[in-house]
DNA sequence: CTGAAAGCGCTTACAG
DNA sequence: CTGAAAGCGCTTACAG
């Protein structure tokens, strides 16, 4: 069994040092140095020789003992939406890369926020401006808006820093990495769940805001696999759509629900494919089923007091986490990450939130967690 | 905001290097050494005055600076059922093992494991013992036997060799922590996927093996979740048990159900709260809504084809990736662990299995994943 | 009980 | 183009 073999991976050739690389090559560990970091001047006699013994030997860097000795400090830079009163989405990706950083951190990574608001472009562009003005080793940006970032992305990528998406990506670019959710299949699974509650011939509605919506990609796919769910598998169960303003005053939202509602008896469920859907929640009757995405506070606490059945989780503190310890990978090791990871697509009810990775992490939101 | 905030907080008081220390209090280092690690051999007055100023500057050591000094190694032990024909739960930790391997096997950690027959007490007495005669520095052991571990774990708590429990715990143990699911909600979580597809007094009954279930206490506590939520909150559906015992011959058990199905025809849902679900999937008529545990492989196809409408997950990858940390952080940095730290309990369809932690970090079950 | 020195494996000036 | 030496921050014998 593999298990076995791989536990005794180890006794292979003994790993060799610099110094003992030196001795076989009859040069000195500065010269070795200098051919395994590609600094030049050696010479193409030298070189070979060297790079042969190495590669006889497999030889990899201690990683620890350069640590040590480098002087190279690395600065990764985040560039993220802050979090807001609307929503605490962003602290969870902050909360699980200040997490990665601790594992990193000794071997002299740093990482630096460069937080904007998720509803003005403006304030993105000069957060990017004020981040690459730091001139980081690496970057980790959440493109939300998505002609701004496409305008300042060529930047990076002139000065070959490089940089990873997360929560959203952009086609077309040569960013390292995407570490975020399928949305597309997230919408899939929300419409499958919804499909639990529907009568043979019972409608859904996907509940859409008219503005304020950062993430527009993201949201759009999610309806995409919603709509394709019930096209492919159940087209008896009719998808509606009603478009709300979430900047009118509550009650002209309520007035408008219910008249959609009446005029629609059959809608059985309703899906709300933004972050947003504690703001509506209290406004629809316990015989309709909700469906909506992110565990914020305010979505919490919607669940817990049975306005919603199911939230989607996108699992953002992994996605934060895993962001980080790509980027040390590759500018550390080198390691070219995929070009696409995908968390997974949690589905959240009353009896399993508190179970969620950033509740078991942030003792903040349960401070009595067991 | 807390964020910003954060971000700058390195700028505070300069970390101090054990040379500075020393100077400071007018010694050498290698007596600030022995006052940081204890090592004794020092005057109380001396002690003291290192100690004032190691306090008053927050002294920590630098760990990249103490691994390449050390020679010491840690070798971490790991004691858990190997895989086998009927499931291949425990490769999922295994891996989550290996990947947390990775991130800190340049500190001088290994990790080996001492494998199991999950069915078999007395291998996992004999491996118990082999493992013990290694001298590991921590131990992860999943007690699958309870009394057996019982007997063994004392051994461990005489030669001072912290261990922790992975998978299901033991009460009354001096374990350092426990990683693994919390098995009551688990069931509850089950229950209230089971009540979406039961009639108003749709009856459903909990798929029990006669034999060759180890890990009974996490499954007792998945049926204690799983009747509990009916009681509270759907009295009006009943929860039938049903008794199979795996050794016998797949027509003898299909006669079985078929009888007791006839019987009572307002079974709507089947509930099989050990991992065993895709041994009996097929036998169900399709009608009736099947809930289980864990992905295994044979699990996963059951769901792909349809025949079980839900499992649960464990997160055992995630389970064995945690588990190596907090060694790691325990026996390297001295960080005391909480008493329990609980996985999510994940609720999987055949929309989002793709993306489960582990499918996204294993390429060879989805050797195709995009 | 305490200090001086060497060493972990790599990197960085500096000299030639 | 190449080497010798010092240094990263801690640990380990060894000497006294």
């Amino acid at each position: 069994m593999q298990q076995t073999s791989l536990a005794t991976k180890s006794i292979g050739l003994k790993k060799l040092t610099i110094k003992e690389i030196a001795r076989l090559a009859d040069v000195s560990e500065g010269t070795v140095d200098r051919v395994i970091h590609n600094r030049g001047g050696v010479s193409e006699r030298t070189r070979q020789k060297i790079q042969t013994i190495l590669d006889m030997h497999e030889f990899s860097l201690n990683p620890i003992a350069s640590a040590l000795a480098n002087s190279k400090k690395f600065a990764i830079a985040v560039l993220i939406p802050r979090k807001d009163e609307r929503s605490d989405y962003w602290e969870m990706p902050y909360q699980g890369m200040e997490q990665a950083l601790v594992r990193i951190r000794d071997f002299g990574f740093s990482v630096r926020y460069f937080l904007f608001d998720q509803f003005d472009e403006n304030s993105f562009l000069a957060s990017f401006d004020e981040m690459l003005a730091t001139a980081p080793d690496g970057v980790i940006v959440a493109p939300v808006f998505a002609s701004e970032a496409a305008q300042k992305l060529p930047l990076l990528e002139r000065k070959q820093i490089p940089y990873l998406f997360i929560d959203s990506q952009l086609a077309g670019f040569e960013s390292l990495s995407f570490v975020g959710q399928d949305s597309f299949e997230s919408g899939v699974v929300a419409a499958r769940l919804m499909s639990m509650f529907l009568s043979e011939k019972g409608k859904s509605v996907i509940l859409q805001t008219r503005r304020n919506i950062s993430n527009h990609d993201a949201i759009f796919k999610r309806i995409g696999g919603y709509q394709s769910f019930f096209v492919t598998n159940k087209p008896a169960n009719e998808v509606l759509t009603l478009m709300v303003s979430e900047t009118d005053p509550v009650e002209h939202i309520a007035a408008n629900i219910r008249a959609f509602l009446a005029e629609n008896p059959k809608v059985e469920g309703v899906f709300v494919p933004s972050s947003r859907i504690s703001t509506f929640s209290h406004l629809f009757p316990s015989t309709i089923a909700l469906i909506g995405f992110d565990t914020t506070t305010g979505n919490i606490q919607a669940l817990e007091k049975g306005e919603i059945k199911f939230l989607i989780s996108q699992k953002s503190f992994d996605q934060g986490y895993q962001a980080v310890l790509l980027l040390f990978d590759y500018l550390l090791y080198k390691k070219v990450p995929r070009r696409q990871y995908f968390c997974d697509i949690e589905i959240i009810l009353k009896e399993n939130i508190r179970y969620t990775s950033f509740a078991n992490n942030n003792s903040k939101i349960y401070p009595d967690f067991k």
